[in-house]
DNA sequence: TGTTTTAATGCAATATTTTGCTTTTTTTAA
DNA sequence: TTAAAAAAAGCAAAATATTGCATTAAAACA
Protein backbone atom coordinates (compact mmCIF):
# COMPACT_ATOMS: atom_id res chain seq x y z
CA UNK A 1 0.00 0.00 0.00
CA UNK A 2 1.54 3.67 -0.99
CA UNK A 3 1.71 6.08 1.82
CA UNK A 4 -0.16 8.33 -0.61
CA UNK A 5 -3.12 6.28 -0.15
CA UNK A 6 -2.67 5.63 3.74
CA UNK A 7 -2.89 8.99 4.31
CA UNK A 8 -5.71 9.40 2.24
CA UNK A 9 -7.66 6.47 4.54
CA UNK A 10 -6.23 8.20 7.56
CA UNK A 11 -7.87 11.50 6.42
CA UNK A 12 -11.08 10.09 5.53
CA UNK A 13 -11.45 8.51 8.69
CA UNK A 14 -10.40 11.38 10.85
CA UNK A 15 -13.39 13.78 8.71
CA UNK A 16 -16.00 10.88 9.42
CA UNK A 17 -15.54 10.43 12.82
CA UNK A 18 -13.90 13.64 13.70
CA UNK A 19 -11.20 11.59 15.67
CA UNK A 20 -8.90 8.50 15.41
CA UNK A 21 -6.89 6.29 17.93
CA UNK A 22 -3.92 5.41 16.08
CA UNK A 23 -3.72 1.90 17.27
CA UNK A 24 -6.94 1.40 15.43
CA UNK A 25 -5.49 3.12 11.86
CA UNK A 26 -2.53 1.20 12.58
CA UNK A 27 -4.67 -2.19 12.56
CA UNK A 28 -6.90 -0.97 9.79
CA UNK A 29 -4.11 -0.31 7.55
CA UNK A 30 -2.37 -3.48 8.77
CA UNK A 31 1.14 -1.47 9.45
CA UNK A 32 3.08 -0.69 12.23
CA UNK A 33 2.12 1.99 14.88
CA UNK A 34 5.17 3.97 14.08
CA UNK A 35 4.53 4.17 10.25
CA UNK A 36 0.70 5.34 11.26
CA UNK A 37 2.62 7.88 13.73
CA UNK A 38 4.76 9.06 10.98
CA UNK A 39 1.67 9.56 8.43
CA UNK A 40 0.07 11.53 11.05
CA UNK A 41 2.78 13.73 12.09
CA UNK A 42 3.15 14.87 8.06
CA UNK A 43 -0.44 15.29 8.28
CA UNK A 44 -0.31 17.42 10.77
CA UNK A 45 2.65 19.57 9.64
CA UNK A 46 0.35 19.99 6.42
CA UNK A 47 -2.05 21.30 8.79
CA UNK A 48 -4.66 18.71 7.22
CA UNK A 49 -5.38 17.54 10.51
CA UNK A 50 -4.26 18.07 14.19
CA UNK A 51 -2.33 15.36 15.98
CA UNK A 52 -2.80 14.72 19.50
CA UNK A 53 -1.17 12.24 22.39
CA UNK A 54 -2.55 8.96 21.23
CA UNK A 55 -4.51 9.53 17.90
CA UNK A 56 -5.35 12.56 15.49
CA UNK A 57 -8.61 14.59 15.57
CA UNK A 58 -10.16 16.80 12.37
CA UNK A 59 -9.02 20.49 12.33
CA UNK A 60 -12.70 22.06 13.05
CA UNK A 61 -12.58 19.34 16.23
CA UNK A 62 -9.36 20.88 17.10
CA UNK A 63 -9.25 22.63 20.85
CA UNK A 64 -6.47 24.96 19.31
CA UNK A 65 -8.93 28.27 18.98
CA UNK A 66 -9.32 29.84 22.28
CA UNK A 67 -12.54 30.88 21.80
CA UNK A 68 -13.18 34.61 21.92
CA UNK A 69 -9.20 35.22 21.61
CA UNK A 70 -10.23 38.75 22.37
CA UNK A 71 -6.84 41.49 21.75
CA UNK A 72 -4.54 38.90 23.38
CA UNK A 73 -2.29 41.63 21.18
CA UNK A 74 -0.69 44.80 22.93
CA UNK A 75 -2.49 43.76 26.12
CA UNK A 76 0.83 45.30 27.73
CA UNK A 77 0.41 48.70 26.31
CA UNK A 78 -3.29 48.42 27.67
CA UNK A 79 -2.49 47.62 31.17
CA UNK A 80 -0.09 50.59 31.26
CA UNK A 81 -2.70 52.91 30.09
CA UNK A 82 -5.25 51.72 32.74
CA UNK A 83 -2.65 51.78 35.17
CA UNK A 84 -1.85 55.31 34.59
CA UNK A 85 -5.99 56.33 34.52
CA UNK A 86 -5.67 55.03 37.72
CA UNK A 87 -3.52 57.89 39.07
CA UNK A 88 -6.11 60.47 38.68
CA UNK A 89 -8.62 59.32 40.87
CA UNK A 90 -9.17 60.53 44.13
CA UNK A 91 -11.38 58.62 46.85
CA UNK A 92 -14.71 58.92 46.78
CA UNK A 93 -14.26 59.90 42.79
CA UNK A 94 -17.20 59.50 40.97
CA UNK A 95 -16.67 57.88 37.25
CA UNK A 96 -18.07 56.81 34.28
CA UNK A 97 -15.82 54.09 32.32
CA UNK A 98 -17.08 53.20 28.74
CA UNK A 99 -16.47 50.10 26.81
CA UNK A 100 -13.63 48.53 24.88
CA UNK A 101 -10.98 46.45 26.13
CA UNK A 102 -8.81 49.04 27.44
CA UNK A 103 -11.44 50.63 29.65
CA UNK A 104 -11.76 47.10 30.30
CA UNK A 105 -8.89 46.34 31.93
CA UNK A 106 -8.98 50.20 33.93
CA UNK A 107 -12.05 48.34 35.48
CA UNK A 108 -9.69 45.21 36.63
CA UNK A 109 -7.25 47.64 37.68
CA UNK A 110 -8.96 49.86 39.80
CA UNK A 111 -6.94 50.02 43.16
CA UNK A 112 -8.96 48.59 45.67
CA UNK A 113 -7.82 50.97 48.48
CA UNK A 114 -10.02 53.55 47.15
CA UNK A 115 -13.91 54.24 46.84
CA UNK A 116 -15.40 54.78 43.98
CA UNK A 117 -18.95 55.81 42.49
CA UNK A 118 -18.74 54.33 39.05
CA UNK A 119 -20.78 54.54 36.48
CA UNK A 120 -20.80 52.50 32.74
CA UNK A 121 -22.66 50.93 30.22
CA UNK A 122 -20.70 48.09 29.40
CA UNK A 123 -21.59 45.09 30.57
CA UNK A 124 -18.04 43.04 30.87
CA UNK A 125 -17.00 46.53 32.58
CA UNK A 126 -20.22 46.11 34.72
CA UNK A 127 -19.16 42.53 35.32
CA UNK A 128 -15.91 43.41 36.66
CA UNK A 129 -16.80 46.19 38.41
CA UNK A 130 -19.01 43.79 41.12
CA UNK A 131 -16.07 41.96 41.97
CA UNK A 132 -14.61 45.08 43.73
CA UNK A 133 -16.09 45.72 47.07
CA UNK A 134 -14.88 49.36 47.13
CA UNK A 135 -16.85 50.49 43.77
CA UNK A 136 -20.32 51.33 43.59
CA UNK A 137 -21.90 50.44 40.40
CA UNK A 138 -24.18 52.08 38.47
CA UNK A 139 -25.19 50.48 34.97
CA UNK A 140 -26.59 53.04 32.60
CA UNK A 141 -29.75 51.31 31.10
CA UNK A 142 -30.59 51.22 27.52
CA UNK A 143 -30.97 48.80 24.48
CA UNK A 144 -28.02 46.78 24.15
CA UNK A 145 -25.47 46.60 21.39
CA UNK A 146 -24.99 42.51 20.33
CA UNK A 147 -21.32 43.40 19.07
CA UNK A 148 -19.96 46.04 21.46
CA UNK A 149 -22.05 44.75 24.90
CA UNK A 150 -23.03 48.53 25.51
CA UNK A 151 -26.17 49.80 26.52
CA UNK A 152 -26.82 53.10 23.87
CA UNK A 153 -29.56 54.89 22.13
CA UNK A 154 -31.84 56.93 23.08
CA UNK A 155 -32.23 55.45 26.42
CA UNK A 156 -29.04 55.41 27.13
CA UNK A 157 -28.68 59.37 26.16
CA UNK A 158 -31.08 59.86 28.46
CA UNK A 159 -29.88 58.54 31.03
CA UNK A 160 -26.86 59.87 30.63
CA UNK A 161 -28.01 63.08 30.45
CA UNK A 162 -29.50 62.90 34.62
CA UNK A 163 -25.82 62.58 35.81
CA UNK A 164 -22.34 64.93 36.09
CA UNK A 165 -19.53 62.56 36.72
CA UNK A 166 -15.95 63.43 38.05
CA UNK A 167 -14.27 62.02 35.07
CA UNK A 168 -15.41 59.44 32.22
CA UNK A 169 -12.64 57.30 30.67
CA UNK A 170 -13.58 56.30 27.23
CA UNK A 171 -11.32 54.31 24.53
CA UNK A 172 -10.70 54.85 20.64
CA UNK A 173 -13.17 51.94 19.41
CA UNK A 174 -14.90 49.10 20.61
CA UNK A 175 -13.46 47.16 17.67
CA UNK A 176 -9.93 45.95 17.25
CA UNK A 177 -7.86 47.37 14.20
CA UNK A 178 -6.81 43.85 13.72
CA UNK A 179 -10.43 42.88 12.60
CA UNK A 180 -10.57 45.53 9.94
CA UNK A 181 -12.26 49.21 9.88
CA UNK A 182 -13.62 50.43 12.58
CA UNK A 183 -17.07 51.74 11.54
CA UNK A 184 -19.38 53.48 14.15
CA UNK A 185 -23.12 54.27 13.14
CA UNK A 186 -24.89 57.37 14.64
CA UNK A 187 -26.05 55.74 18.01
CA UNK A 188 -22.86 55.08 18.82
CA UNK A 189 -21.65 58.15 18.22
CA UNK A 190 -24.11 59.84 19.87
CA UNK A 191 -24.06 57.63 22.99
CA UNK A 192 -20.05 59.19 22.76
CA UNK A 193 -21.32 62.51 22.73
CA UNK A 194 -23.61 62.19 26.03
CA UNK A 195 -20.66 60.58 27.74
CA UNK A 196 -18.65 63.22 27.24
CA UNK A 197 -21.21 65.58 28.64
CA UNK A 198 -22.10 63.50 31.31
CA UNK A 199 -18.50 64.65 32.68
CA UNK A 200 -16.63 67.23 33.78
CA UNK A 201 -13.39 66.01 32.43
CA UNK A 202 -13.01 63.58 29.69
CA UNK A 203 -9.91 61.12 29.94
CA UNK A 204 -9.15 58.92 25.91
CA UNK A 205 -7.29 55.90 26.32
CA UNK A 206 -5.37 55.18 23.35
CA UNK A 207 -2.88 52.84 22.20
CA UNK A 208 -0.62 55.06 20.08
CA UNK A 209 -0.60 52.97 17.26
CA UNK A 210 -4.00 54.79 16.90
CA UNK A 211 -2.70 57.33 16.95
CA UNK A 212 -1.60 57.83 12.96
CA UNK A 213 -4.34 54.94 11.85
CA UNK A 214 -7.20 56.07 9.67
CA UNK A 215 -9.45 55.22 12.34
CA UNK A 216 -7.93 57.93 14.92
CA UNK A 217 -10.94 60.15 16.66
CA UNK A 218 -13.73 58.74 14.50
CA UNK A 219 -16.01 58.93 17.59
CA UNK A 220 -15.20 62.40 18.58
CA UNK A 221 -13.05 65.80 18.31
CA UNK A 222 -9.61 65.84 20.28
CA UNK A 223 -11.32 69.02 21.51
CA UNK A 224 -13.80 67.08 23.38
CA UNK A 225 -11.00 65.77 25.26
CA UNK A 226 -8.90 67.12 28.13
CA UNK A 227 -6.58 64.03 28.77
CA UNK A 228 -5.09 61.71 26.39
CA UNK A 229 -3.32 58.56 28.00
CA UNK A 230 -1.35 56.69 25.85
CA UNK A 231 1.29 53.72 27.15
CA UNK A 232 3.98 55.96 25.96
CA UNK A 233 5.73 58.63 28.13
CA UNK A 234 4.01 62.00 27.63
CA UNK A 235 7.89 63.53 26.08
CA UNK A 236 7.63 60.86 23.45
CA UNK A 237 8.49 62.41 20.30
CA UNK A 238 5.03 60.88 18.35
CA UNK A 239 3.29 62.79 21.17
CA UNK A 240 4.83 66.24 20.08
CA UNK A 241 1.81 67.20 17.75
CA UNK A 242 -0.84 66.63 20.45
CA UNK A 243 1.42 69.01 22.88
CA UNK A 244 -1.30 72.43 23.65
CA UNK A 245 -2.83 73.81 26.58
CA UNK A 246 -5.58 72.20 25.90
CA UNK A 247 -5.18 68.58 25.52
CA UNK A 248 -2.87 67.29 29.03
CA UNK A 249 -1.15 64.53 28.22
CA UNK A 250 -0.10 61.48 31.00
CA UNK B 1 -10.53 7.39 24.50
CA UNK B 2 -8.94 10.93 23.51
CA UNK B 3 -8.54 13.89 26.05
CA UNK B 4 -9.60 16.04 22.94
CA UNK B 5 -12.49 14.12 22.72
CA UNK B 6 -13.21 14.41 26.67
CA UNK B 7 -12.61 17.99 26.71
CA UNK B 8 -14.61 18.64 23.71
CA UNK B 9 -17.46 16.49 25.83
CA UNK B 10 -16.64 18.54 28.19
CA UNK B 11 -17.41 22.27 26.71
CA UNK B 12 -20.72 20.46 25.48
CA UNK B 13 -22.09 19.77 28.50
CA UNK B 14 -20.87 23.42 30.08
CA UNK B 15 -22.43 24.78 26.99
CA UNK B 16 -25.50 22.86 27.55
CA UNK B 17 -26.55 23.54 31.08
CA UNK B 18 -24.11 26.64 31.71
CA UNK B 19 -22.87 24.60 34.52
CA UNK B 20 -21.17 20.93 35.57
CA UNK B 21 -20.13 19.19 37.92
CA UNK B 22 -16.73 17.39 38.09
CA UNK B 23 -18.42 14.14 39.70
CA UNK B 24 -20.93 13.84 36.89
CA UNK B 25 -18.42 14.33 33.91
CA UNK B 26 -16.40 12.05 35.55
CA UNK B 27 -19.08 8.90 36.05
CA UNK B 28 -19.88 10.48 31.99
CA UNK B 29 -16.45 9.95 30.74
CA UNK B 30 -16.03 6.98 32.85
CA UNK B 31 -12.40 8.74 34.00
CA UNK B 32 -11.33 9.66 37.31
CA UNK B 33 -12.42 13.02 38.81
CA UNK B 34 -8.47 13.84 38.81
CA UNK B 35 -8.58 13.57 34.71
CA UNK B 36 -11.40 15.63 34.60
CA UNK B 37 -10.36 17.95 37.35
CA UNK B 38 -7.16 18.23 34.67
CA UNK B 39 -9.05 18.63 31.88
CA UNK B 40 -11.26 21.59 33.45
CA UNK B 41 -8.05 23.43 34.33
CA UNK B 42 -6.82 22.97 30.87
CA UNK B 43 -9.64 24.59 29.16
CA UNK B 44 -10.00 26.87 32.11
CA UNK B 45 -6.52 28.44 31.01
CA UNK B 46 -7.46 28.07 27.84
CA UNK B 47 -10.58 30.12 27.91
CA UNK B 48 -12.80 28.06 26.71
CA UNK B 49 -14.76 27.90 30.54
CA UNK B 50 -14.74 28.86 34.39
CA UNK B 51 -13.91 26.58 36.85
CA UNK B 52 -15.37 26.73 39.92
CA UNK B 53 -15.17 24.77 43.30
CA UNK B 54 -16.68 21.33 42.49
CA UNK B 55 -17.60 22.47 39.08
CA UNK B 56 -17.33 24.35 35.72
CA UNK B 57 -19.21 26.95 34.49
CA UNK B 58 -19.81 28.67 30.85
CA UNK B 59 -17.98 31.69 30.26
CA UNK B 60 -21.38 33.96 29.79
CA UNK B 61 -22.65 32.87 33.35
CA UNK B 62 -19.29 32.66 34.95
CA UNK B 63 -19.63 35.00 38.23
CA UNK B 64 -16.58 36.79 37.94
CA UNK B 65 -16.83 37.55 41.35
CA UNK B 66 -15.54 34.88 43.41
CA UNK B 67 -18.92 35.35 44.65
CA UNK B 68 -21.41 32.72 44.93
CA UNK B 69 -20.51 29.50 43.12
CA UNK B 70 -23.96 29.80 41.85
CA UNK B 71 -26.24 26.48 42.67
CA UNK B 72 -24.91 23.56 40.16
CA UNK B 73 -27.55 21.53 41.91
CA UNK B 74 -31.25 21.16 40.86
CA UNK B 75 -30.58 21.95 37.39
CA UNK B 76 -33.22 19.86 35.77
CA UNK B 77 -36.07 21.12 37.79
CA UNK B 78 -34.77 24.88 36.53
CA UNK B 79 -34.62 23.71 32.96
CA UNK B 80 -38.02 21.90 33.22
CA UNK B 81 -39.81 25.20 34.10
CA UNK B 82 -38.13 27.29 31.89
CA UNK B 83 -38.75 25.06 29.16
CA UNK B 84 -42.55 25.34 30.33
CA UNK B 85 -42.53 29.18 30.38
CA UNK B 86 -41.30 29.45 26.99
CA UNK B 87 -44.45 28.26 25.43
CA UNK B 88 -45.72 31.22 26.61
CA UNK B 89 -44.28 33.65 24.56
CA UNK B 90 -45.87 34.57 21.25
CA UNK B 91 -43.87 36.49 18.24
CA UNK B 92 -42.90 40.00 19.10
CA UNK B 93 -43.73 40.06 22.74
CA UNK B 94 -42.48 42.49 24.70
CA UNK B 95 -40.82 40.37 28.07
CA UNK B 96 -39.02 41.24 31.12
CA UNK B 97 -36.43 38.50 32.76
CA UNK B 98 -35.57 39.16 36.37
CA UNK B 99 -32.32 37.75 37.55
CA UNK B 100 -32.13 34.12 39.72
CA UNK B 101 -30.68 31.06 38.19
CA UNK B 102 -34.14 30.14 37.16
CA UNK B 103 -34.58 32.82 34.85
CA UNK B 104 -31.30 32.94 33.64
CA UNK B 105 -32.52 29.38 32.66
CA UNK B 106 -35.06 30.63 30.51
CA UNK B 107 -32.96 33.41 28.76
CA UNK B 108 -31.18 30.51 27.55
CA UNK B 109 -33.62 28.41 26.53
CA UNK B 110 -35.50 31.31 24.65
CA UNK B 111 -36.71 29.59 20.89
CA UNK B 112 -34.47 31.02 18.14
CA UNK B 113 -37.59 31.28 15.74
CA UNK B 114 -39.78 33.96 18.26
CA UNK B 115 -39.05 37.29 17.43
CA UNK B 116 -39.02 39.21 21.28
CA UNK B 117 -37.90 42.63 22.67
CA UNK B 118 -36.74 41.38 26.45
CA UNK B 119 -35.53 43.66 29.37
CA UNK B 120 -34.11 42.74 31.91
CA UNK B 121 -32.24 43.87 35.18
CA UNK B 122 -29.54 40.67 35.65
CA UNK B 123 -26.41 41.54 34.11
CA UNK B 124 -26.15 37.71 33.68
CA UNK B 125 -29.45 37.53 32.01
CA UNK B 126 -28.73 40.51 29.49
CA UNK B 127 -24.99 38.57 28.96
CA UNK B 128 -27.49 35.81 27.58
CA UNK B 129 -29.53 37.72 25.60
CA UNK B 130 -26.95 39.29 23.81
CA UNK B 131 -26.22 36.15 22.27
CA UNK B 132 -29.90 35.63 20.44
CA UNK B 133 -30.00 36.96 17.19
CA UNK B 134 -33.89 37.24 17.85
CA UNK B 135 -34.13 39.14 20.93
CA UNK B 136 -33.46 42.62 21.26
CA UNK B 137 -32.44 43.59 24.55
CA UNK B 138 -32.75 46.48 27.20
CA UNK B 139 -31.47 46.92 30.20
CA UNK B 140 -33.14 49.01 32.98
CA UNK B 141 -30.20 50.53 34.61
CA UNK B 142 -29.67 51.00 37.88
CA UNK B 143 -27.42 50.64 41.21
CA UNK B 144 -26.26 47.06 40.78
CA UNK B 145 -26.56 44.56 43.60
CA UNK B 146 -23.12 42.75 44.10
CA UNK B 147 -24.57 39.80 45.22
CA UNK B 148 -27.55 39.48 42.71
CA UNK B 149 -25.73 40.86 40.11
CA UNK B 150 -29.16 42.97 39.71
CA UNK B 151 -30.05 46.38 38.98
CA UNK B 152 -32.30 48.23 41.46
CA UNK B 153 -32.93 50.88 43.59
CA UNK B 154 -34.51 54.34 42.94
CA UNK B 155 -33.20 54.14 39.73
CA UNK B 156 -34.24 51.05 38.52
CA UNK B 157 -37.59 51.48 39.81
CA UNK B 158 -38.02 54.78 38.22
CA UNK B 159 -36.65 53.32 34.51
CA UNK B 160 -39.37 49.91 35.26
CA UNK B 161 -42.12 52.60 35.97
CA UNK B 162 -41.62 53.69 32.08
CA UNK B 163 -42.27 50.65 30.34
CA UNK B 164 -45.11 47.51 30.09
CA UNK B 165 -44.25 44.63 29.14
CA UNK B 166 -46.60 41.57 28.17
CA UNK B 167 -45.29 39.43 30.53
CA UNK B 168 -42.09 39.50 33.34
CA UNK B 169 -40.50 36.57 34.45
CA UNK B 170 -39.96 36.50 37.96
CA UNK B 171 -38.23 34.09 40.31
CA UNK B 172 -38.31 33.63 44.14
CA UNK B 173 -35.00 35.03 44.85
CA UNK B 174 -31.43 35.17 44.29
CA UNK B 175 -29.74 33.48 46.80
CA UNK B 176 -30.67 29.26 46.98
CA UNK B 177 -32.57 28.13 49.38
CA UNK B 178 -29.75 25.12 50.16
CA UNK B 179 -27.57 28.29 50.71
CA UNK B 180 -29.45 29.63 53.90
CA UNK B 181 -32.23 31.29 54.83
CA UNK B 182 -32.96 34.16 51.79
CA UNK B 183 -33.68 37.35 52.94
CA UNK B 184 -34.39 40.73 51.05
CA UNK B 185 -34.08 43.97 51.84
CA UNK B 186 -35.96 46.95 50.95
CA UNK B 187 -35.15 47.67 47.81
CA UNK B 188 -35.18 43.94 46.55
CA UNK B 189 -38.42 43.69 47.67
CA UNK B 190 -39.41 47.41 45.84
CA UNK B 191 -37.81 46.52 42.93
CA UNK B 192 -39.60 43.61 42.54
CA UNK B 193 -42.78 45.21 42.83
CA UNK B 194 -42.46 47.76 40.60
CA UNK B 195 -41.16 44.93 37.88
CA UNK B 196 -45.06 43.55 38.70
CA UNK B 197 -46.29 46.89 37.68
CA UNK B 198 -44.76 46.96 34.73
CA UNK B 199 -46.04 43.98 33.51
CA UNK B 200 -49.65 43.07 32.22
CA UNK B 201 -49.06 39.54 33.30
CA UNK B 202 -46.28 38.29 35.90
CA UNK B 203 -45.17 34.69 35.89
CA UNK B 204 -43.15 33.48 38.79
CA UNK B 205 -41.02 30.50 38.12
CA UNK B 206 -40.76 28.45 41.33
CA UNK B 207 -39.21 25.06 42.07
CA UNK B 208 -41.42 23.05 43.97
CA UNK B 209 -39.13 23.00 47.12
CA UNK B 210 -39.96 25.82 48.10
CA UNK B 211 -43.27 25.81 47.68
CA UNK B 212 -43.35 24.59 51.70
CA UNK B 213 -40.18 26.55 52.48
CA UNK B 214 -40.40 29.06 55.16
CA UNK B 215 -38.72 31.24 52.03
CA UNK B 216 -42.21 31.50 50.60
CA UNK B 217 -43.38 34.40 48.54
CA UNK B 218 -41.02 36.73 50.73
CA UNK B 219 -40.61 38.92 47.94
CA UNK B 220 -44.41 39.45 46.87
CA UNK B 221 -47.37 38.20 47.50
CA UNK B 222 -49.18 35.56 45.62
CA UNK B 223 -52.18 37.22 44.35
CA UNK B 224 -49.75 39.64 42.82
CA UNK B 225 -48.87 36.81 40.48
CA UNK B 226 -50.68 35.49 37.41
CA UNK B 227 -49.09 32.28 35.98
CA UNK B 228 -47.16 30.07 38.62
CA UNK B 229 -44.68 27.24 37.01
CA UNK B 230 -42.78 24.54 39.04
CA UNK B 231 -41.30 21.63 37.37
CA UNK B 232 -44.39 19.41 38.53
CA UNK B 233 -47.44 18.91 36.14
CA UNK B 234 -49.96 21.27 37.33
CA UNK B 235 -52.53 18.52 38.76
CA UNK B 236 -49.64 17.28 41.17
CA UNK B 237 -51.11 16.90 44.71
CA UNK B 238 -48.43 19.33 45.59
CA UNK B 239 -50.06 22.19 43.89
CA UNK B 240 -53.87 21.52 44.90
CA UNK B 241 -53.67 24.34 47.72
CA UNK B 242 -53.05 26.87 45.21
CA UNK B 243 -56.03 26.25 42.77
CA UNK B 244 -57.77 28.82 42.57
CA UNK B 245 -59.60 31.24 40.02
CA UNK B 246 -57.01 34.06 40.30
CA UNK B 247 -53.63 31.59 39.86
CA UNK B 248 -53.02 29.94 36.62
CA UNK B 249 -50.65 26.95 36.70
CA UNK B 250 -48.60 25.80 34.68
C1' DT C 1 21.81 -5.27 -15.97
C1' DG C 2 24.06 -4.37 -11.71
C1' DT C 3 25.38 -1.00 -8.42
C1' DT C 4 24.62 2.92 -5.63
C1' DT C 5 21.69 6.05 -3.37
C1' DT C 6 17.59 7.22 -1.16
C1' DA C 7 13.28 6.47 1.10
C1' DA C 8 10.21 3.66 3.83
C1' DT C 9 9.30 0.52 7.38
C1' DG C 10 9.59 -2.12 11.69
C1' DC C 11 11.95 -2.88 15.96
C1' DA C 12 13.99 -1.90 20.39
C1' DA C 13 15.73 1.18 23.93
C1' DT C 14 14.76 5.39 26.06
C1' DA C 15 11.99 9.50 27.08
C1' DT C 16 7.65 11.75 27.95
C1' DT C 17 2.77 12.04 28.95
C1' DT C 18 -1.25 10.55 30.95
C1' DT C 19 -3.71 8.64 34.50
C1' DG C 20 -5.35 6.99 38.98
C1' DC C 21 -4.22 6.60 43.70
C1' DT C 22 -2.75 8.37 48.25
C1' DT C 23 -1.80 12.03 51.35
C1' DT C 24 -2.00 16.78 52.59
C1' DT C 25 -3.97 21.27 52.25
C1' DT C 26 -7.66 24.35 51.27
C1' DT C 27 -12.44 25.59 50.75
C1' DT C 28 -17.11 25.33 51.96
C1' DA C 29 -21.42 24.86 54.64
C1' DA C 30 -23.51 24.60 58.81
C1' DT D 1 -15.56 26.94 65.18
C1' DT D 2 -15.97 21.74 63.07
C1' DA D 3 -16.84 18.29 59.64
C1' DA D 4 -17.31 17.31 54.95
C1' DA D 5 -16.09 18.11 50.27
C1' DA D 6 -12.92 19.51 46.94
C1' DA D 7 -8.32 20.79 45.31
C1' DA D 8 -3.44 20.24 45.14
C1' DA D 9 0.79 17.74 45.32
C1' DG D 10 3.51 13.79 44.88
C1' DC D 11 4.13 9.23 43.18
C1' DA D 12 4.06 5.01 40.39
C1' DA D 13 2.12 2.27 36.67
C1' DA D 14 0.56 2.29 32.03
C1' DA D 15 0.23 4.29 27.59
C1' DT D 16 2.30 6.85 24.09
C1' DA D 17 6.39 9.35 21.75
C1' DT D 18 10.93 9.69 20.19
C1' DT D 19 15.11 8.20 18.54
C1' DG D 20 18.64 5.41 16.43
C1' DC D 21 19.38 1.53 13.84
C1' DA D 22 18.81 -2.51 10.80
C1' DT D 23 16.27 -4.30 6.98
C1' DT D 24 13.85 -3.93 2.88
C1' DA D 25 11.93 -1.62 -1.13
C1' DA D 26 12.23 1.70 -4.59
C1' DA D 27 14.71 4.91 -7.59
C1' DA D 28 18.66 6.63 -10.09
C1' DC D 29 22.26 6.01 -12.97
C1' DA D 30 26.35 4.15 -15.48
Amino acid sequence: MLKEERQHTILNEVELHNRVLLTDLAEKLDVSIDTVRRDVKELDSDNRLVKVHGGAVSLGFANHSPQRNNNVYSLEEKISIAQKATSLLKDNSVILIDGGTTCLELARLLPANINLTCFTLSLPVAMELLSKPNVETIFIGGALSKDSQIAMGANAIHNLSQIKVDYSFIGTGYVDAAFGLTEFDWDTVQTKKAVIQASKKTVLLCISEKLNSQHRFKTCDLNMIDTMITELPPDHPLLESFKNQELFLL
